[in-house]
DNA sequence: TCTGGGGTCCTAGGACCC
DNA sequence: TCTGGGGTCCTAGGACCC
């Protein structure tokens, strides 16, 4: 049996943990930049306000209405999240990480009972953390995902959503959408319906070979989960990352190449650390920036290069050198950029890196060990405490997040104070 | 004025190898 | 008339997820 656990309204669940008085409010939280609106309360749903919406043209309605509005602040949400996906580690025998907010656990006993340990998971993350979660249990992990979402919109369901006999199962399934099913997105909706499949039982009963023909052995995959066939298995441990990106939005428009540079290098500098902490290397290195692509009127230029490096590697200065030179390589005066980013790929383990023979620099141990001591401070210590001057100090280019809430729980400052009388 | 940031997988077709 | 059989690698494009 598979179990979804499922945050509800994830980030604005963060913020009302800290600030109890968001309750029955209205809240939004945005995404970096203060640019869309990534998470709804229930109250703003209400208000038909969909997700994804520019805040800067859903703001009067917000005003209007009282809502509270956050920047997005993931130091928090990761934070709260490792703390949900440990209470439920605590009780769970198998689970895998799904997303910041979700997890998959499953029970292969059959003595337990679905329901009782369903409520129990989510007992547990509720009383530890005190995010709400809904939890869809079904025999596999697409009807578990649509158990959930059921859950949600029932709140009579306590939040414990059961999806178990054939019979509920189909009545279920005719009616939901078939875009609605994890795994089938708006491009294969439009088909299927062009098709004559318009719910999720028409889905669960098509052909065969129709689907495998037109949605590829992943469609297929799906149609056997929604039969109740488990096709989609439990990930315990997440496999490395092929790629690694890191890439922002500025906070208003850059045209210096200095301060280019600067969001460059801070980027391949993330970038690194990531790749880092999964102990690879990378062999290759795309950048790419662009002009604000909205701004219709303005002269647009956006560019991407890809270099391959001559020795795969993971060490902070090298990258950082290399996307100086594809800056430089690229750039071009008189525009108002918006976006840059760094792409890492060809991602090996460190202990399988080829050596160059005609590779003049070496990453040698007392680099690898530079970085540790660097990694392990800024983990300590907290995030920058060390960093490269060519990141920049001020950085004026830096996001806007004029929203941001505290972060109550990795912060000293920042930990709540209560006063009792 | 203002519009996010990450990721993965599959397939077809072409080039190449023995 | 009739032109083998078995592979790998790469890329672009298309799909999906949170």
């Amino acid at each position: 049996v598979y179990y979804l656990v499922d945050c509800n309204n994830f980030y604005v669940s963060c913020e009302r943990v800290f600030n109890p008085a968001l309750a029955g409010r209205p809240v939004v939280v945005l995404s970096n930049n203060d640019g869309n609106l990534v998470a709804l309360s229930n109250e703003a749903k209400e208000l038909g306000l969909p997700f994804g919406a520019p805040y800067f043209k859903v703001k009067d309605i917000l005003l209007k209405h009282g809502a509270a509005v956050f920047s997005s602040n993931y130091t928090l949400y990761g934070d709260m999240s490792r703390r949900v996906m440990e209470s439920l580690a605590s009780i769970a025998p198998e689970m895998e990480i799904y997303s910041i907010d979700e997890a998959f656990v499953r029970l292969r006993s059959r003595n337990a009972d679905p329901f009782e340990f369903g409520a129990a998971l989510r007992e547990r993350v509720v009383r530890w953390t005190g995010i709400p979660v809904t939890v869809g249990i079904a025999a596999t992990k697409t009807l578990a995902k649509l158990a959930s979402r059921l859950g949600k919109k029932d709140p009579s369901c306590g939040g414990v959503s059961v999806l178990a006999d054939d019979g509920r199962v189909k009545e279920a399934l005719a009616a939901c959408d078939a875009g609605d099913i994890w795994g089938v997105g708006r491009a294969y909706a439009e088909k299927l319906r062009k098709n004559g499949i318009r719910d999720a039982l028409a889905l669960r009963e098509a052909d065969d070979a129709w689907v495998r023909r037109n949605m590829t052995i992943v469609g297929l995959r799906t149609v056997y989960e929604l039969r109740g066939v488990s096709c989609i298995s439990l990930d315990e441990l997440p496999p490395p990352k092929k790629a690694i990106v890191s890439s922002r939005s500025f906070g208003r428009p850059v045209e210096a190449v200095s301060e280019l540079r600067e969001a460059v290098a801070f980027y391949a500098a993330r970038a690194a650390v990531k790749l880092r902490r999964q102990g690879s290397v990378a062999g290759s290195i795309t950048l790419f920036i662009s002009t604000n692509r909205f701004r219709e009127n303005d002269p647009q230029y956006s560019k991407a290069v890809t270099w391959r490096l001559p020795e795969a590697t993971s060490y902070t200065p090298r990258l950082i050198e290399c996307a100086f030179k594809m800056l430089d390589s690229i750039y071009r005066p008189g525009f108002r950029y918006k976006k840059a980013g760094i792409m890492l790929y060809e991602i090996i383990p460190a202990a399988d890196a080829q050596i160059n023979l005609f590779c003049s620099f070496h990453d040698s141990e007392k680099t690898s060990r530079l970085m540790d001591t660097v990694d392990r401070l800024n983990s300590s210590m907290g995030r920058e405490t060390l960093y490269f001057a060519a990141q920049g100090v001020s950085r004026e280019w830096g996001m806007r997040r004029g929203m941001l809430s505290r972060c109550y729980t990795t912060k000293w400052k920042d930990i709540p104070e209560v006063h009792a009388r």
